[in-house]
DNA sequence: TATACGATCACCT
DNA sequence: GGTGATCGTATAC
């Protein structure tokens, strides 16, 4: 295994519950401007597939938003959302057809450890964990969406030798809008042992 | 031009 | 458990 080399666009441009299951376990990498290099392993990822999905921002078309996800896997698809949050999801499937991973959570993270020293354990622990807070930690904003997730970029993925203990699947977050689509069992969340 | 709302989080009780 | 913050986007006028 080559842990330092990016997950090439071929890694993305497969059914994207595959991606979205396989991205459990790996290591998501930000070089940060100041040249700190700052990671963290993937633990919660959900599955956005096609103008079918109502829960897909593709669903209501192409727009200036979402054309992203419209175009090649393996590039950065970021939005912001209730005018404060960032969230960033990794295009999949084929050229023109618009689906996405959004990366929910991380853990086992590299680079935090003296921001962490000062928080209590409970705060510590869901440091990386959710959308919103992963995006402000790693610099993630809207000037990635499009970007190419390469080490040039200084944002992207690599294949970490940690196996997930166990997978569980579960309706996604935040989509009661979507009707039925809203009970699809896209949301993939991975433990692992200690 | 105007308005309603969201793939969230932090802080309150 | 509940709610306010805060603004880009989509849609309606």
């Amino acid at each position: 295994m080559s842990p330092q080399i990016p997950l090439k666009r071929s890694f993305f441009s497969r059914p994207t519950l595959t991606v979205a299951r396989e991205l459990l376990g790996c290591r998501l990498v930000r070089r940060l401007p100041d040249g700190r290099t700052i990671s963290g392993i993937i633990s919660e990822t959900e599955a956005y597939i096609g103008q079918d999905d109502k829960a897909c921002h593709a669903a209501k078309g192409k727009t200036a938003r979402t054309e992203v996800m419209f175009g090649p896997p393996g590039r950065a698809y970021v939005y912001l959302i209730y005018g404060m949050y960032h969230c960033f999801n990794i295009v999949t499937e084929r050229d023109g057809f618009p689906a996405a991973v959004l990366i929910r959570g991380l853990t086992q993270s590299v680079g935090f450890e003296e921001v962490l020293a000062t928080l209590p354990p409970a705060k510590a622990r869901q440091f990386l964990s959710g959308p919103g807070r992963l995006c402000r930690e790693f610099g993630i904003t809207r000037e990635f969406s499009g970007v190419p997730l390469t080490a040039n970029a200084g944002l992207y993925v690599v294949k970490a030798s940690l196996e997930p203990a166990k997978i569980i699947q579960t309706p996604r977050i935040g989509v009661d809008y979507a009707g039925a689509d809203a009970l699809l069992p896209w949301r993939f969340v991975a433990s692992f042992n200690p």
